[in-house]
DNA sequence: GTCGATTTTAAGCAAAATTTAAGCCTCTGT
DNA sequence: ACAGAGGCTTAAATTTTGCTTAAAATCGAC
């Protein structure tokens, strides 16, 4: 899942940026509302996190020319401020949520997988034919069997399974999983997947992981 | 363990704020109830204390609304009340615990205590492989032999132990251990397990704690 | 204030995860 | 059947992360 961060102090931004890619997700951020409107409307991300203040373009006009453009992606605020009538006012210019600084990173992350959960109506536990993942245990199990998983080979399992049933462009895997924009000279990906599919056959799960030559990858539903 | 106090007299809550930090619980205040609830909802504690008696909205309204949204995290009611009805009333409403005023700090201690080990396994210690934590007497055996912690050490055992089966991620631990919620940058988890984990050695506990690379560190089930 | 214990910081080292690159294999269209 | 593109596999290089240790800072009791 990719997530960008608008947020002018550094301190904060890394911090977030740190613990979110702790929980697997790709994170960006850009330090200021001018370069985050932009990088929010030309790439595609799964969620944004906007400082409610900001240098130069302000939190809520990020907001409101994004929702120009983006009806779906959801919003969540940080904000210093939390009288009424600014969150109202935050919410009415189109975030779905805001919160509080100083807040604790556990509810910024919870705020994060309810808008995720939200807008795709998945839960925290990804299955499909044997293979189970627990996000929240951050564990997977194949056949009943434990697999240990690294970071990139967890983040990738999980974007497969999430799309279940749709392909997986190697371009959106490599936006999604590894967030990089423009190499597009790699063999990262058929690496990853060759692990995942080491480490997946070993528990009796051969096939699971399915190319589709040109394209991409799939996980068939089960 | 974090714990969330929702009490309107100063006295009171600066009283068992200070005796809950003595005691390594990582202590908010909020001062009534609408506030209370709105940070219970938002962040992420293991244990509610509510005053029964609150300007504006009510400790029993709080806790039926939180329970709403949360099954889980444990409520122990303060109230100058002790009759029957009354008794039922909060219970009925979704607390778990009631202690009535003028109590003894010992007292709720204990009773904190009670209702920490129940949300965490339902047996009446922290236990796990060998490693037993007896919480009220401050005190940890590893296969029947004393170890001795300083209070930090404990914690974080208390921490992990609680969570036993679950994997804690690096940001989890500074939040509830250490209740720090920014500082990105530091590597006293590390170190602490290290402490840890020379201590348990010497008892004969090795690999009591695993390592998950890249997310944070598991006590698995035994 | 002083001493001892506890906690935090910082740095070097070791191990694991990630990426790169190269050669081989397989499918596809002619 | 062949050529070529795309995918697979492997090994080695690079980067990241966690472990360990020692020393510095902080806390608490006397």
């Amino acid at each position: 899942m990719r997530i960008l961060i608008i947020e002018d102090e550094p301190g904060i931004a890394g911090f977030l940026k740190e613990g979110l890619e702790e929980e697997c997700f790709a994170v960006d951020v850009a330090n200021n509302g001018r370069e985050g409107l932009a990088m929010a409307l030309s790439s595609d991300y799964d969620l944004l996190v906007v400082d409610w203040l900001l240098p130069g373009l302000s939190g809520v006009e990020v907001c409101r020319q994004f929702r120009k453009e983006n009806a779906q992606v959801p919003i969540i605020f940080l904000t210093a401020k939390d009288t009424l009538d600014d969150v109202v006012f935050g919410l009415e210019s189109g975030a779905d949520d805001y919160i509080k600084k100083p807040f604790a990173f556990e509810e910024l992350l919870a705020r994060i997988r309810v808008q995720l959960r939200r807008s795709a109506s998945g839960s925290s536990l990804l299955e499909a034919d044997g293979v189970e993942m627990n996000l929240a245990a951050h564990r997977v199990t194949c056949n009943g069997k434990d697999v240990s998983l690294t970071p990139k080979e967890f983040a990738l399992l999980e974007y497969l399974l999430y799309n279940k049933g749709r392909v997986c462009t190697r371009s959106r895997i490599i936006e999604h999983v590894w967030d990089i924009h423009f190499d597009a000279d790699t063999s990262v990906i058929d690496v990853y997947v060759n692990f995942l599919r080491k480490k997946l056959d070993v528990s009796g799960c051969s096939g699971f992981i399915e190319t589709v030559r040109g394209v991409g990858y799939v996980i068939r539903e089960g």
